[in-house]
DNA sequence: ATAGGGTTAG
């Protein structure tokens, strides 16, 4: 019953907010809750310590919904003694967490905290904070913070990973640096999150004074050393990484550890050291995809060679994310047909595998076939929808190849069919196409559709524009995305080459002349292009030619 | 109540 009724309040409220991505999934779940729990044989408990580590079982073994329908189970019986206290609330915000309802869901846990005054404590503050960071609201997150009274290192550390969460790695440097102003004694949670800072600001001295830090706590932490290796290899220091990790002897070493230093390693193309790891142990799929991944980024296809005979091997053909970094590894390395046939493989293809396989398409100047593909994935049905990547990689694939019509077909599908907002990037794309067919005056209808769309023109669709009109001797409207380009990017060598060629191209040479001398006063340099070939019997280098 | 590893464009 109490299920029923929560539903029904859940569908009215989604009826009015704009969450609505989440809601209909805990619905769902309840639903089936209702029927699947294991919940319908037991009985209540009769007191709220009972109650509360019944649903912290729950959280823990991994069930949220049981943990959260048993909540609900308290809040239909309110008048009877039983009530929600601080222990139930930070239980029921972690379940929540995990469920990954927590936004409007969690809002209305705190609403409730706030009614009951349960949100006092530092325990339950702290679990408010990690429920806001998890959910991405770091306004709301830092104000939990400040509001705290008593703030214990646990505190500290959950806003530590709240800015590490969403990428602001500076801001979590201030809280580090706020922690010792104030004498927090700091414990292992801050030293990991440490590293994190480290490692994405490449901060290599300041990682080496923290890896100190771990030292001298004096334990074999897997979890820390694992967060040394990434912090190592992700600023160049493979060997670092490497001591870490053979000199951890005391200690277990599990997935995470090889596959941190597995993907260091071909990420530096240490690609005997890569191997010598994964040696170790049963090889695993995630080390193999992100194996892969490095493999595409050095266009490697040896290493990549070698790493899907291993996926093969082990029998991890029907991982389908493996197998699109795989796919993904044979286009960027020009052999499509391997590519296809990967993708041929995958018997549960994801939009990353139809994506990847268009844009191996379109990488290719292959565009008709990337457009077949992409026709396929419409039809194949309701079961993969493209995504705004997916369209970017078709406008793509269509420019290269000249792809007017579909291009256009493409790009009405974008907002008609499937409701997406065309980001920047894509009017860049549908401006690139409409400009090389000639059409100019399409191409600045474009632009406008996009200001009326309240869309802000990046430098890449100046770009764009200012090509349109060089190919179409556009002087008047060339020389204003000129000028909006040099506005947005003043310091970028290419800009200005290509606002150069826009001045050739209708003829004003004094105006060339005088950006060279620009450039030349600015010390700026055009970058070289590359091209990467294989030689045979140095197959495993590929050499950089400048062009 | 807080911590470590994987996939898509240009």
């Amino acid at each position: 019953m109490f299920v029923r009724s929560l539903t029904a309040k859940l569908k009215q409220k989604t009826s009015k907010t704009s969450n609505l991505n989440y809601v209909p999934f805990l619905i769902d779940i309840l639903n089936h809750s209702f029927t699947n729990s294991s919940l319908s044989h037991v009985h209540f408990p009769s007191d709220i310590s009972q109650t509360n580590s019944l649903i912290a079982s729950y959280v823990r073994r991994g069930d949220p919904v049981s943990a959260l329908t048993l909540f609900h189970s308290l809040r239909r019986r309110a008048h009877s003694d039983v009530v929600a206290d601080a222990y139930t609330f930070t239980s029921i915000l972690r379940a929540s967490s995990l469920l990954r309802v927590s936004g409007q869901f969690g809002t209305q846990v705190h609403a409730q905290m706030l009614k009951t005054g349960a949100d006092s404590g530092t325990v339950a503050k702290t679990a408010l904070l990690d429920m806001y960071s998890k959910c991405g609201s770091l306004d709301e997150a830092t104000k939990v913070f400040d509001e705290m009274r008593h703030r214990d290192v646990v505190a500290w550390n959950a806003l530590l990973s709240c800015f590490l969460r969403c990428d602001r790695p500076v801001e979590a440097f201030g809280v580090l640096r706020e922690m010792g102003r104030e004498n927090v004694e700091l414990s292992e949670f801050t030293l990991c999150s440490a590293l994190k800072s480290c490692a994405s600001l490449k901060a290599l001295e300041l990682g080496r004074q923290v890896h100190g830090l771990v030292v001298c706590m004096g334990r074999d932490l897997v979890v820390l050393s694992t967060a040394l290796v990434d912090f190592y290899t992700s600023v160049g220091c493979v060997d670092d990484a490497l001591k870490v990790f053979y000199s951890l002897k005391g200690c277990w070493k599990d997935d995470m550890m090889y596959n941190s230093m597995v993907s260091g390693c071909v990420r530096s193309r240490r690609y005997d050291e890569a191997f010598r790891v994964m040696g170790f142990v049963r090889p695993n799929a995630i080390a193999l995809t992100s194996a892969l991944v490095g493999c595409s980024e050095n266009l490697d296809l040896w290493a990549g060679k070698q790493i899907h005979c291993v996926a093969v091997r082990w029998g991890f053909t029907f991982d389908t994310q493996l197998c699109n970094a795989l796919l993904d590894m044979y286009a960027k390395c020009g052999r499509i047909s391997q590519a296809l046939s990967v993708f041929d493989g995958i018997c549960e293809k994801d939009v990353i595998s139809w994506t990847c396989m268009i844009d191996a398409y379109g990488r290719n100047g292959q565009g008709r076939e990337a457009v077949e593909v992409f026709r396929e994935m419409r039809e194949v049905g309701s079961k993969v929808l493209p995504n705004s990547v997916t369209f970017l990689s078709v406008l793509s694939a269509c420019g290269h190849s000249g792809l007017v019509e579909e291009g256009k077909n493409c790009f009405k599908l974008l907002r008609e069919k499937y409701g997406l907002q065309p980001d920047p990037e894509h009017y860049a794309c549908y401006i690139d196409i409409l400009g090389r067919a000639g059409n100019i005056e399409e191409v600045w209808s474009a632009y406008h559709n996009m200001v009326v769309q309240g869309t802000r023109p990046t430098a890449g669709v100046w770009v764009a524009l200012l090509n349109a009109c060089s190919l179409n001797q556009d002087v008047e409207r060339g020389e204003l995305a000129a000028k909006h380009l040099l506005q947005l990017e003043p310091n970028k060598a290419s800009n200005i080459v290509l606002v150069s060629n826009f001045y050739a191209a209708i003829d004003r040479w004094d105006c060339v002349e005088e950006l060279r001398s620009i450039m030349r006063t600015k010390g700026l340099a055009k970058e070289a292009g590359n091209s990467w070939i294989n030689v045979p019997g140095f197959n495993r280098h590929a050499i950089s030619l400048s062009a």
